[in-house]
DNA sequence: GTGATGACGGAAA
DNA sequence: CTTTCCGCCATCA
């Protein structure tokens, strides 16, 4: 358990995307896209907003459950990918985030 | 120590 | 549009 640094980051910046917006995986860790997933299917904290976070293109990883939760705060979907020309959040406006 | 796996990404074919 | 391949980090067998 040793550099939890990047993790800590990570789960940090997720509690604090606002809702109708997300992000992908890459954003969140460009170093390391797997890294996000990783900690997030580790994680079991229920108050933190998973389902924010979708891959690059768009699509998700958790497929209809998170699908209906996104849409249920407003994020424009483009058929089944989320519309990410615009509700994926820029990568300054994520740093201003951090 | 090696090798496989995962809520990934991007380039190439 | 699809599939393949390689790179990335942390964990597990």
């Amino acid at each position: 358990m040793a550099d939890r640094e990047r993790q800590q980051r990570i789960e940090e910046l997720v509690r604090r995307l606002p809702e109708g917006f997300v992000v992908s995986y890459g954003d969140l860790c460009p170093e390391a896209p797997r890294l996000p997933g990783w900690v997030l299917s580790a994680s079991d904290d229920e108050t933190l907003p998973w389902f924010r976070v979708v891959r690059a293109d768009g699509s998700l990883a958790k497929g209809e459950r998170q699908r209906r939760l996104l849409r249920a705060e407003g994020v424009p979907f483009k058929g089944e990918r989320v519309d990410m020309d615009v509700a994926r959040i820029p990568g300054e406006a994520l740093r201003d985030l951090a």
